[in-house]
DNA sequence: ATACAGTTTAACCATTTGGTCAAAATTAGG
DNA sequence: CCTAATTTTGACCAAATGGTTAAACTGTAT
C-alpha cells in the first residue's frame, strides 16, 4: 500500500531528525529511533540500509532546509543594504523554526568534513551557481559608487552569518552566563536581536 | 614513582583531549584514547575510574582555558574600545593555539547543558565575580559620557564573541564555500580577521 | 478463494565497548 | 636485599549496538 508507505517513510525520518539533531551521528541510537517512530527497529533497514544512509538523508534535508532562501536572497535585484535586511529577517526566522539544524550541520562537519564534497557532488546547483562570486561582484560595485565602505566580500559574508548562526549554537553558554538560564529571556532577545543585528552592520558599512 | 604517575596521567589526558575535541564524547573511543597514549586500557581507569569522569576532566580544562584571559580583560581598567580590541586579539590568538575547543565545548553542552551548572558548582568565582555587571556599568557609562552609542551590553557581548568564535567554529562550511577548502587562504584569512573584526565592531558602536 | 508482492515483526547474531580483576612488573623504603 | 605499596598489563565479561533473517501479516489483482 503506497500510502502506508510513504507514511512509514515519513515517521521514520522524522523520529531520525530529532534524534540525529540532537544526540549526533555517533550518539544517535538506531533502537531509540524506531521506539520514537513507533516501529520495528528491522524496519529501519528495510527503508534506510544502514545508519550512514539514514544519517545521510537527514543531514542533506537539513542542509537544504537552509540554502534555497540564501540564493533567492544573494541573488535578487536589491541594494545591499536591503538583501542584507531582508537575509537577517528570513534567516533569524528560519533559525526559529529549527533551531537544532547549525549546531547539528556544525558538529557533523567538523567530524567528517568530507560530507560537503558528497553534497557539492550531489548538488552541484550551489557551486556552481557562482553564487559568491555575483554577490560579490555586487558589493565591490556599491563600493565604488560610495554606498558603501571599502570591504572584503567574505569578511562581510562571515559577519552577516556569523551574527545570526552564533547566539542559536551557542545558546546553552551564553543563554547560561549571561541570562541566568531564563528561556524566555533568551528567546525575548532572539527576538530583539533582528532589529539590533540589522542597524549593528548597516552602521558599520555604511559610509 | 611520583614522577612517572605525573607522566603517565599527563599522557593519558593529552590523548584524552585529542580524542574528545575530535570525536566529541559520544564518538571517543577509550581504546582509542589508550592507544595514543600508549598504555594499557585498563590502566585508563586506574586513573579515572570512567569515561564520563576523564571527559569530563577534559571538558573542564578546556574550559577553563577561556575564562582566566576574559576576566583579566574585562575586569581591566582600559575604556571599553582598548578592551574589545584586547579581547578581539588575545582571543583570536588563542583560538590559533586551540582551534578545537570551541566547537567541542558548544557541541557536548548542546548536547547536555547540565555540565554548565557543575562548572558554575565547581568554580564560583564565574559567577560571583559580577563579570558581566561591571562590564555593563562601564559600557553605560561611556554610553552616557557620549563616547560610545546607545547599546544592549549583552548584545555587544554576543556579537564580539560570535565574530570571534564563528569563523573557526564553522570551519569546515566556511572554507568549503567560500574558500575552495583551500586551508592555507582560510588560515590567511582568520588573521586578517583581527584588525577587520576591530574596526568592524569600532565603526558600529562609535559615535 | 488464491496467489503474489510489499510490509512488518520477533528472534538472533557478531562485534564493539566500557569496565573489571588477578597477576605481573616496578618502585620506594627499611 | 627484601618487603610492601604502587603501577601496569593481559585476559576476560556483560551489556549495548548495528545489522540480518525467516516467518507472519496486509492489501490487491486474478
Amino acid at each position: 500500500m503506497v500510502n502506508q508507505q510513504k507514511d512509514t517513510e515519513t515517521k521514520i525520518l522524522d523520529a531520525a531528525k530529532d534524534v540525529f539533531q540532537q544526540k549526533g551521528m555517533t550518539g544517535a541510537r538506531m533502537q531509540e529511533i524506531a521506539d520514537k517512530a513507533g516501529i520495528n527497529k528491522a524496519l529501519l533497514h528495510y527503508y534506510y540500509r544502514t545508519k550512514e544512509k539514514l544519517f545521510e538523508k537527514v543531514f542533506n534535508i537539513a542542509f537544504s532546509i537552509f540554502i534555497p532562501k540564501m540564493q533567492e536572497i544573494m541573488l535578487s535585484e536589491k541594494p545591499v543594504f536591503e538583501k542584507i535586511e531582508f537575509f537577517i529577517d528570513n534567516y533569524m526566522d528560519l533559525l526559529t523554526k529549527h533551531p537544532y539544524i547549525p549546531g547539528f550541520v556544525i558538529n557533523e562537519l567538523n567530524r567528517n568534513p568530507q560530507i560537503l564534497v558528497n553534497i557539492f557532488e550531489k548538488n552541484i546547483q550551489i557551486k556552481e551557481n557562482k553564487l559568491f562570486e555575483k554577490f560579490d561582484a555586487q558589493i565591490q560595485a556599491e563600493v565604488q559608487k560610495g554606498i558603501i565602505k571599502p570591504i572584503d566580500t567574505r569578511n562581510l559574508m562571515t559577519n552577516v552569518i556569523g551574527l545570526i548562526v552564533f547566539p542559536v549554537v551557542a545558546r546553552p553558554i551564553i543563554q547560561g552566563i549571561m541570562f541566568d538560564n531564563d528561556k524566555k529571556q533568551y528567546d525575548a532577545f532572539l527576538k530583539q536581536r533582528k532589529d539590533f543585528v540589522k542597524e549593528f552592520i548597516i552602521n558599520s558599512i555604511k559610509v
